[in-house]
DNA sequence: AGCGTTCTGGAACGATCGGTCCAGATAAAC
DNA sequence: GTTTATCTGGACCGATCGTTCCAGAACGCT
């Protein structure tokens, strides 16, 4: 098992073969799924051995908690959330924070596709709780980016309107990615932009209600 | 190899056989995936010895395909696809037919679960042809839908409506599945609402312009 | 009764699976 | 220079994988 720390300037190589694995790992999975990637098939895409994947991990499981950790790390660390300024509408708001998030989306597709893949067909308790986290993390990054959206307009029901279309917004986001993985000549511009008018128009019909 | 011709009353014990272990494979296929399930897991389940298994479909492959072939069969004929009537809004009919697809999608499960599995993580030649031709085709439905639904307003822009929304509307139709799948308790009936309003908004935006 | 087709029961195949073991290479620590 | 912890190389394990084979049960046809 490797250890924590890492006091000097000693072998890195150690964890560049970690990140190494890891990146195999990820690009395999993400296309062939978790039981369509062996051991093997990492070492091959590594270059190394397995004893030095169950050095690094101590089960296939062991690496897929890893990649999914990683993955999930990463992808959120690249969704930007930015506070509207004095002068945006919800229009303008949704309208360039969705159209940011979906270029987040399109930049990890590997962290997504197993992400999908996995919430579709992993039932391990511990690939199950990162799902769940993850999506969980995502949809309160979502519920805040629409309550932000609006609470310029209508702050004391932006709380509600968020509520409302948190989950609307999620399933936008889903469809697009997966739309964008099916037929990758779609305009993933175009569907952001076509969510942001609908949430937009959705909200400003609960605002006048 | 079975034959095609089943002339009279004898044992249709074949085709209950075939049934049956289609049954157990799309179950198991849909919540393991295609690797994970093996050809022992749907004899234990369909009770029948792989033997049979293999008498009726050549390869595990051959039985992805049939499973895959009668999910999409089944699963367009739930579908409804009734035009609108003359008194119908496009928000009405939108409502409408949009809610019955979304129950046709609750219905589905195993299908539609399997069939997003293959669409991220499959490679077979075979397989992606059938997802190709099952994601035209229900591009093509709710073309048709959407097409319909802006006829009675707009009938000589129908079709570019269509042309415009089809790839939204189809986004939120996987995202309301996603989310089904990963959160139960969300309410399908009303992702089905927010996305016909949300349709038919974009539509009207786009009569007026 | 005999024949032929359809389907089942179960053993068996080589290949590959996830995982283990251990000898040795490497270099920081003393 | 010896020790110690980190990491690699590769053989090896039993289990399971998809697939094959074949004897025979079951039943329609003549």
């Amino acid at each position: 098992m490797p250890t924590a720390a890492r006091p000097n300037k000693r072998l890195l190589q150690g964890e560049r073969s970690r990140d190494e694995i890891l990146d195999a790992a990820s690009r395999m999975m993400s296309v062939r799924g978790f039981d369509g990637t062996s051991i093997a098939d990492i070492a091959r895409e590594s270059g190394l051995p397995n004893s030095s994947i169950y050095w690094h991990f101590n089960s296939k499981m062991g690496i897929l908690a890893a990649v999914m950790e990683r993955g999930a790390e990463r992808f959120f660390a690249s969704v930007p959330t930015t506070p509207p300024t004095t002068d945006d509408t919800p229009e303008s708001y949704l309208l360039r924070t969705l159209r940011d998030s979906g270029v987040a989306f399109v930049e990890h597709p590997e962290f997504l596709r197993l992400f999908v893949l996995l919430l579709l067909s992993s039932d391990a308790p511990e690939v199950k709780e990162i799902v769940e986290r993850v999506r969980a993390h995502g949809r309160t990054n979502l519920h805040a980016l629409i309550q932000h959206a609006f609470s310029t307009v209508a702050p004391e029901r932006a709380g509600a309107i968020a509520d409302e279309l948190a989950d609307f917004a999620m399933a936008g986001f889903d469809g697009a990615f997966l739309a964008l993985q099916a037929t990758p000549s779609v305009s993933h511009e175009r569907l952001m932009e076509q969510l942001a008018e609908a949430v937009a128009t959705l909200g400003r019909r609960i605002v006048e209600a």
